[in-house]
DNA sequence: GCCAACGTTGGC
DNA sequence: GCCAACGTTGGC
């Protein structure tokens, strides 16, 4: 079992935005990295929802990853904002995941605080520059974040 | 809105 | 295969 954080800003899809929808593809993932770590992603592996690109970034819930990586679809809808024409039904470049709707934190776990306490120095999400959309977590700095959440 | 850090593209 | 130009991300 593998823990992930993935990011959203809050304007594109939101933390409530799953809970509404219970369960979502996570699709529009346009880089190489991320790319491969959603092939890793496999069914039973829980993530962390990240608002990026707002007031106070923080982790704001959770996810169980439902489905393994399929092909995503809106790589091929040329309507899509995510529309790339490299990408074939038998040549698929990207790939998304399901995953379901598991917690809205009462209290968010902001990127300050993450960034101010040292069990969480070595955390990716905190490196200056870091841009990668998923990222693998320790089940470490998972739990932790867990129980500050409460 | 600024801008640093990265990733991607494409000419050579 | 190098690298400059350009585009994107995302905190601030």
């Amino acid at each position: 079992m593998n823990y992930w954080l993935l990011k959203t800003e809050p304007t594109t899809f939101s933390i409530s935005d799953l809970k509404r929808e219970k369960i979502t593809s996570w699709e529009g993932v346009r880089n190489y990295q991320a790319r491969n770590f959603l092939l890793e992603m496999q069914p039973g592996d829980v993530a962390l929802i990240y608002h990026s690109s707002t007031a106070q970034p923080s982790v704001v819930g959770t996810a169980n990853v439902v489905a393994e990586a399929y092909p995503d679809k809106t790589a091929r809808q040329q309507k899509s904002q995510y529309y790339d024409p490299r990408s074939t039904v038998n040549k698929p470049i990207w790939y998304t995941v399901d995953i379901e709707f598991t917690s809205a934190f009462k209290t968010p776990v902001s990127l300050e605080h993450l960034k101010g306490d040292p069990f969480f120095a070595d955390m990716m999400v905190i490196r200056p520059g870091m841009r990668l959309s998923i990222q693998p977590v320790s089940k470490k700095h998972f739990d932790h974040i867990i129980r500050l959440a409460h």
